[in-house]
DNA sequence: GCAAAAGTGTTTGATATACACCCATGC
DNA sequence: GCATGGGTGTATATCAAACACTTTTGC
């Protein structure tokens, strides 16, 4: 195990960013992911779009660096955020082995609610994550696998509903999982596969306005506590 | 994200350390979890136990770099070879928050066969992964979690044979599920398992000199390629 | 009443588990 | 033959998927 400082300078420069994901409506009225980049101001790959984040502070945690990276370039608060993976190459900074920086990198979810009031400027936009353009470094391949974990873990936990406000249907609750699976579910068994699951209870209260039957409504269970 | 060089003297130094693991018969001549370890000659945790590893070199990349370390303290090759998760609290190099560590952990299997032949000195030592004293920075909690990977993913995955030589009998390869899950499991419902889920294949001989029935040696089949 | 989505019921098939039983070898 | 694990067969329970059907609202 390394010792205190001493030979830092060997060793790369060490940065943390942030995948930010949240899910809006397209043209179509259908929901998409959606993340936001940031363009990068200096080399290398000056001018493109990549990742938010930065230099580790000395004096902060790792997802706290994380959660400061969202909240600095969307001005939001993630609703679940967990680290993905530390992208290390040598040869991932695009030539000059001087500029090697090794990412630790988390994913975020951020609500679809919220994500309307988030910061845009010219050097910040949003993006639909399976439409990129050619990122810095490698994030786009970055991405891909913060979607191929997103897609995964919600089939077996219960994070989709940090997509939402915290009172939803159980209809936008599939859509939520049909956004990110990208098929349709049935309605009938979706519903008995949350209820059984326990992850969600009944607020009570209905959704009005609708023009058919009004749905109830739900709100996401307590859970003790996350799995790093 | 961050650009080239320039404040890396206010960012924590960067290690890569790696869980190795094996099996290894006990006393009662079951199969058991073993991990080795490296006594530390330095402050901060001088003479403690630790998980070998070490400060990432500019020219290497992580996984590069956990395979030389594994290489260097047990003198083995990793048969599986996989990143676990960064630990980068601003408090678990114990105080000195100028021996700020940032580790990259990975974690490795290695074949119970060439595990006898590992290296062992005053310095490195075999212990049992469930049985350890207290070990250096957060490393007992590292472990720990390396050892809930390495369970959960035994489940779905196709690793288990990498603790055996290259053709194995079916026993042999529940002994490991047991080993690692810490349960027995039913015979005749591994091999149905195992058989169904096309990860072995017959060789064609059988394993002779048992006093019973002689059983069917099997080997893995060739994966396209692991997950990252 | 009609349309549309909410919500319930029922059937079917796949899969995991428990456990009974036969097989092939050494002694 | 007998003991010992190798290996097979089979019944049962559990769960996911498909899909028909009823309910409740707006218009």
């Amino acid at each position: 195990m390394s010792q205190a400082k001493a030979s830092f300078a060997e060793t790369p420069t060490l940065a943390v960013s942030t995948v930010i994901l949240t899910l809006r409506p397209n043209d179509s009225g259908s929901l998409q992911l959606a993340t936001p980049l940031v363009r990068r101001i200096r080399a290398p790959f000056e001018g493109q779009w990549a990742l938010p984040g930065g230099p580790l502070n000395t004096n902060e945690d790792l997802a706290t660096s994380a959660s400061h990276t969202l909240r600095d370039t969307t001005g939001l608060e993630p609703r679940y955020l967990e680290q993905l993976y530390a992208f290390g190459s040598v040869d991932r900074s695009g030539g000059h082995i001087a500029d090697r920086v090794v990412s630790i990198v988390y994913w975020a979810l951020v609500g679809a609610d919220e994500a309307e009031r988030a910061i845009e400027s010219q050097n910040v936009q949003w993006f639909w994550a399976d439409d990129l353009p050619a990122l810095a470094f490698d994030h786009n391949e970055i991405i891909q696998y913060a979607l191929g974990r997103l897609r995964n873990k919600i089939e077996y936990s219960r994070i989709a509903h940090e997509f939402l406000s915290p009172t939803f249907t159980l209809a936008q609750l599939r859509e939520v999982y049909e956004a990110v699976l990208g098929r349709e579910l049935d309605p009938g068994n979706f519903r008995r596969m949350v209820e059984s699951s326990g992850s969600v209870e009944e607020t009570g209260e209905r959704l009005a306005g609708t023009r058919h039957r009004p749905p109830k409504l739900y709100r996401a269970t307590t859970t003790a506590g996350e799995t790093k």
